[in-house]
Order: structure tokens, then sequence, then C-alpha cells
DNA sequence: GACGTTTAAATGTCTGACATTTTGCGCGCA
DNA sequence: TGCGCGCAAAATGTCAGACATTTAAACGTC
């Protein structure tokens, strides 16, 4: 089943590639225990420390989960939406600060996709999400917030838009796009006029939600991408003619 | 910097978390090498296997790269959209397939992602992009052609229709998407008539992008969305009356 | 100055041991 | 007989030291 030809290098990569394998082709099924880590020493005749590393390996990507004590060892995780939204997360923050991706780019990504969820959002909101929106728009509102506070408000009123898909995939996909994008709003300041606009807007939205009309969220949509699009190029033009 | 608190067990998983905080909060740049593996062991005050586990963690994330020899190490990797796909795809299909995701929910999830980059491509393919679409309708129009490569052209086209919008951010979300729709997609059994529908449809997008018709790419992507949908509730049917 | 050799630094791997945690079983006691 | 306590076993977590291997820089020779 996981015989390890001896290929260049790197043993624990092969025998945490040779195990992910025969998890994802289903040859180890949730919540199964695998051998001991002595056990698979033996199977891929090598010392316990490096299965010990390959096991590292499987458990950084949430697909085994280890147990101490007798009966304890790795089992195959049952991979759940939270686990996978964290690694999506910190993934894609990680690629957009890492190479460099223009905000322009990021900004018409996360829009497109949340464009995608407003029908169904439209068609599936709860009135509890609704409610939701509403109390982040009151917040997002008062005075003398701090930017990063708005940011964070602006974060769940957006992961809750996309929640309102009542599509726990799309939900899954969105969270990356949305979360990710913080870093780069952090950059922005947001004068008293521009969190004006953002929360009439974003009133818009929930008003168009409420009346589950499609269409009218979608405008929002896009004059919000409009905007936001707006102030990152009046941002990215300050730090240019300060520099 | 980076201190340990003796909080309770699994020392490597602390370690990877502070170095993995550190290279999210920018302490650690791209390429820049990590300390040695005995340094650090000397500066958590941990032995060497214990730092090495949590190196590995991080390297299954492509967060670091190691590199052997004199002057080798542990460098802060640069997440490529590559990696990034790779981790996106596997952690997707088996959020897919761990979680009993039902093929409705999958497929609305995709086919909204596309229809979200439907516009864009439509406005920015480029010829190449094109000819690769109308190549992969001709394969797709061969008779004789087994079901897994039927569904290989189909992930192709899909992912090739995304890459049109020519935006990396999407196409990174998206790949995972498509291609962790494949496996239950490679459940449908294709009929001779229903490939026909299908090519019918694939052609009639590739169609509406030849013309930049936003509108018309969105009509047939909504369309191949009710038939595939109707494809796989027709399996699960006759899956149930079969049992 | 070019090329081969040495050398040192670092990761990769192994061996063996001990610590810790958890479960199950058996023993003793009421 | 039933209950609880403790001990042993099994497994992971951690450590220490050693050796193997790889790689590039430094050195020496022609």
């Amino acid at each position: 089943m996981k015989i390890d030809p001896d290929k260049k290098s790197d043993l624990s990569a092969q025998i945490a590639k040779a195990i992910r394998d025969a998890i994802i082709a289903g040859q180890l099924m949730v919540d199964e225990r695998l051998p001991s880590e002595a056990e698979l020493a033996e199977q891929f005749a090598v010392s316990r420390p490096t299965v010990r590393e390959a096991l590292k390996r499987l458990a950084a990507q949430s697909l085994i989960r280890t147990q101490r004590g007798a009966f304890g060892g790795a089992f195959v995780n049952r991979l759940s939406y939270g686990e996978a939204y964290g690694q999506q997360i910190t993934t894609a923050t990680l690629l957009l600060s890492m190479n460099a991706v223009s905000f322009d780019v990021a900004c018409e990504a996360r829009y497109a996709l949340e464009r995608a969820c407003a029908p169904l959002s439209a068609k599936r909101r709860t009135c509890e999400q609704l409610a939701t929106l509403r109390a982040e728009i009151q917040r997002q509102a008062q005075p003398g917030l701090s930017d990063e506070t708005f940011c964070a408000s602006d974060v769940t009123f957006h992961r809750t838009l996309v929640d309102g898909a009542g599509n726990p995939v799309l939900s899954y996909q969105l969270a990356g796009a949305v979360e990710a994008m913080q870093p780069l709003m952090n950059m922005i300041t947001f004068t008293a006029r521009s969190r004006e606009a953002i929360v009439t807007l974003h009133t818009r939205i929930a008003d168009a939600l409420e009346m589950r009309d499609a269409g009218a969220a979608d405008t929002a949509l896009s004059q919000l991408e409009e905007y936001t699009l707006g102030l990152g190029r009046d941002v990215m033009q300050a730090r240019a003619t300060r520099a």
C-alpha cells in the first residue's frame, strides 16, 4: 500500500506524501488510527524521528491529529470548515503580502467573488444575518472609531454577507479573499467622509438584501468596489508623491 | 522576538507558531535565512529534534524551504501561486470528500464563482486562451473518450475560462473549487447525449467570450450549471433506487 | 589566473534513552 | 459482590549524542 522507493533524499517528505496520498485516496478512513510511530518506522525501514517529522508535516495540514497515552496515536482527522478557513486565510494572506499583489487586483478579485454571492444571499439571508449587518453598520457609523476597529467591522460585515448565501463551500472559499485583504485595507486611513460613504453603501447593500433584490445588491457592491478602489489609489498616490 | 511561554505541551507546535507569526508579521523577510537548527534549539531551550519537527511543520505549509550544505539552512519561502494552488486543491478536495458536501452545494459554489469570472474573462481573454477553449471542446466531442479523460478536459476548459479573467488571485481561489469538484464529477457516467449537451453549452460559452459578450457567457454558464445539477441528481437517484 | 582539493557548516538520519500521559486491569478493602 | 485505588503498559513527547551527506567557500597547486 505505501512502499517507498529509494528516490533522492528527504525521507520524511516521501513518507508524508505516501500517507497523504493514502488518505486522499480513501485508503485511510476518517478517525481511523494509523500504526504507531514504531510500527511505521519499521514498515518504511527508517528511524522513529524520521517518521515523526513526516507525521508533523501532516499535522500541520490538519490531516491527522495525535493523541497521547495508551491507545493514543495518530488518527485521520476530519477536516473541519474551521480548520480549513484558518489555513485558507494564512495562505491567502501570505500570498498577497509576499507577491506584491496590487491593491487593484486583490480588490477586483474580492468584489468579483462577493458579487457571486450576492444573488444567493439575497435569496437566502436569514433575519439574524440581516440584523448582524445592521449592527455592524451602526458600529461603523460611530465617531472616534480606530481604523483597525473599522476594518474589523468591515470584515465582519462582508463575511456575514458571504455567509448569507448559505453555502459553506462558498463561505470557505471567500473567507480567504475577504480576510486576506485586511492588511491591505489597514493601510488606508479612513477619513470621516470616506467612512460616511462606505456606511451609505453598506446600508444600500443591507437594504437590497432585506428586499431580497439581487440586482440592487449587485449595483451597490459595484459602487462599493469602485469607491474602495478609488480610496486605494489615493493612498498609493499620496505615498508616491511623499517619496 | 520569539520567546516561548511554558504553556501546556507540544513544544514543536508552539515553536512553529512563533516562527510562523514572525513570518506573517513581516519580522522575517522573504529569502531571509533563519538561525540554524542548533541555534534555534538554544534560543528556545529545546533539543534539535524538537526544532526540526517545528521546521517540518512550516515546510509542509511551504512557509520555509531548506537547503543542505554549508551556508544552507532554512529560508523564508516566497509562496508561489503554484504552491498555493496545490495546497488549496488538496484542502478543498479533502473538505469536500470528508464532510459529505452534497453535489448540489459544491456545484452551486463552483458555478457561482465561475460566473463571477465570466464578465472579466469576456473583457480580457486572450486569443491563446480562446484557442485552448476551442481545442478542449474539440477533444470533448471525440467519440470513445473515457469518462476520466472527458472530466480532465472539462477541468482544463473551466480553468482556462477562469484564467481568462487575468487575475491571479481569482485563479488561485477558483483552482480549488474547480479541481476539487473533479472526484464528484467523476462519479457521473457521461452518456453520448449528455456529452453532446455539454459540448453545445461549452461552445456557447466560447462563442460568448469570443464576442466579448458577458451577458451571453453568464446565461450559458447558468444553463450549464442547471444541466450539470440535473446530471448529478440523476446519478444520485439511480444510486438510491439501486440500493 | 584557473582548477582541483580540502574543510567547515549545515541539514538529514540513526540509536537509545527518559518523561509524560492515558487507558485498562488487577488487587485490596468494605 | 462492588467499589475505588494504584500500578503497569502503550503510546507520544522530548532529549542527548553521534554519524552521514551535501554544499560552498577557502586554500593550495600548477
